[in-house]
DNA sequence: CGGCGTTTTGAGAGAGCTCAACATCGGTGG
DNA sequence: CCACCGATGTTGAGCTCTCTCAAAACGCCG
């Protein structure tokens, strides 16, 4: 659900737009926790670095998604969030929503149903990141990223970016897609891949 | 937070309990959501099944903790819940916690909360789950589940048990855990090991 | 055209999975 | 008390698969 249709205008009135520049850090792990953000343009990912320095992709935000809605209640961020394109953010403030939502039931409903989505969002990914076989993990991503008929799938960025986003390196991707598409399961075409025996599940 | 602590006494009113088996199903992917639950006693596990046929094992929830709290604002469950051993479980109705939000923004907060708690949860999983070495795998859990001395750790079930949560198979967690032991990275005894050289992040 | 980052392909090595055998522990019943 | 039985715990050997290091096209932009 798009952040205009329940945010309260006394929210969104307190809102701050701030620009990122590509590779530029909205905010990092630690930092103490300013308020929740929609992407309004470019794509910000959420991510932490493990103990090898591997960056760590948990979400990437798109246009019209929100951020950090966890943070809300907590006193600092949990992970970095770090502008993959360049990118516009707009900020809304803690106080100002915490403030709301004493005085909107139905904003902390609405809240609570995004949080919600997220926590869905996040076990997809533990799903997908517990499959070893990097073509069953790219299956996985293709079947739950497929568009509305369920055949095609939209890439955002580069092939790189992706790999990182489903944990692979870029070479297996690069492997894995050449080998689903000898094999005539996907179709592959510019910012595009085309799922050709669509499966059930996954 | 204990849901003791913030739930509206209306709501625990509506509450039911339901005894489960070891291996018994509180609830299957896919299942109308009736509410959120508490787990009383036992362990309850939430888990998915992979192409594979592989469990996927999400979150235990112990005595105390909750599940499902993402389903209120769901019509339906979005992944199975379990029960690891023999267990109790009390059932929050899904109308009674909505309208009980509705009346007090206070509890609405609270669940904000515990759903915040849920997704940083669930991001520490998927950094777990994206470490691919087995031995690295097993620091990072002991290091985040380290009890207040952050050098014990104490293990609830069976190694077994501890393997499919940490998405390794049994014989890679044995022979991991007897390699720690022999580098002298900890020191096992029954149903607990002990950090030798406890160490910083992670 | 030159430079840089992405996309590809190759070869080798390490690590976990699989299959398999065996030890250990706890409970059951004779 | 002991034999039996199932599940857990443990170790071994081989295989597959991804990661890593390397090198070469390819595409885009100044």
């Amino acid at each position: 659900m798009p952040v205009k249709d329940w945010l309260p205008a006394a929210v969104r009135a307190a809102a701050i737009d701030r620009k990122l520049k590509a590779g530029e850090a909205l905010f990092r792990l630690g930092d103490r926790s300013a308020g929740f953000c929609e992407v309004i343009a470019g794509r910000v990912r959420m991510a932490r670095v493990d103990r090898a320095g591997h960056e760590v992709i948990l979400y990437v935000a798109g246009p019209g998604e929100t951020l950090a809605e966890a943070s809300l209640f907590s006193p600092a961020y949990h992970c970095d969030a770090i502008a993959s394109t360049d990118a516009t953010v707009r900020i809304y403030p803690k106080a100002a929503m915490l403030a709301a939502f004493d005085k909107d039931p139905k904003a902390a409903q609405a809240f609570g149903a995004t949080l919600a989505r997220q926590v869905m969002n996040l076990r997809t990914r533990i799903e997908q990141r517990n499959i070893r076989s990097a073509r069953e993990r790219v299956r996985h991503y293709l079947s739950v990223n497929a568009g509305a008929d369920g055949r095609s799938v939209d890439l955002q960025g580069t092939l790189k970016d992706l790999a990182a986003e489903l944990g692979l390196t870029h070479e297996a991707l690069y492997r894995t897609l050449a080998a689903l598409e000898r094999a005539g399961e996907i179709k592959r075409s510019r910012g595009k891949i085309t799922l050709l025996r669509p499966r059930k599940g996954g």
